[in-house]
DNA sequence: AGTTCATTTCCATGAAACTAGAAATGTAGG
DNA sequence: CCTACATTTCTAGTTTCATGGAAATGAACT
């Protein structure tokens, strides 16, 4: 996912509302495993309806990826897409002074992004 | 600033936004001089009132602060409120796995994260 | 092929947010 | 003190977003 200033806005919005934040945040913990959409239903206890919402939200902000298993949906966290969005953030901290940024220390990756290829 | 969901939600709903966006970005490469309200309405091209509008929302969201110097209003970026919110998205990620986390490896500081106490 | 089960789409309603001109505030400097 | 200037508040109009029940989709086991 190329970052820029429309995916990242896209990204924060994605985030700015309290079930998404949640239900990101529980992938997160999940790991690699993730979670079937009806597993995240009942963790969030929320209607199916507004949960495809959600999940539909988040992935077109690219921060969450799906994959089929038997006939449940499984859902994870895009740890690249998430250290993509810190980065931009960061960007030029400070204006480039000695500021103990995660650019200037060598790139803080999480978990697979080396292997998910960022 | 404590970091729980509904500050979360605040934080990155502030951020949500093309222009706010930009001038948090802009703010956080200005380092800790920070910029006068009219340097930053001038370098983005909006008019004042929605450039105070946009202003308020960050600074309600605790994500810049203010201070006055002379007649101008001198905003900065907060690195510790933005290096919480991060900290709260990563919070137990991976189930605490051996995820390459910030976290794992020792709190990754911005600036002068220590100096303003987080 | 048929059936079951997980998930998504549709729809209407209600709530919240962005914009920008003009007026108001208030601080500092003469 | 009074003037000038930087910034904020007010106001209204337009757009965008969240919700959840019911129906539809579609993939997978038998």
């Amino acid at each position: 996912m190329e970052m820029n200033s429309s995916s990242a806005v896209k990204a924060l919005g994605a985030l700015a509302q309290e079930h998404r934040l949640a239900l990101f945040r529980l992938l997160v913990q999940a790991g690699e495993h993730g979670m079937p959409a009806g597993g995240i239903a009942e963790a969030l206890d929320l209607p199916n309806s507004s949960l495809s919402f959600h999940l539909a939200h988040l992935t077109r902000a690219g921060l969450i990826q799906q994959r089929r298993e038997g006939r449940s949906l499984i859902y994870t966290a895009d740890y690249g897409a998430m250290n993509g969005l810190v980065g931009f953030l960061m960007e030029n901290c400070c204006g480039g002074a000695d500021c103990a940024s995660p650019k200037a220390r060598g790139t803080q990756a999480v978990q697979s992004e080396r292997r998910k290829s960022a």
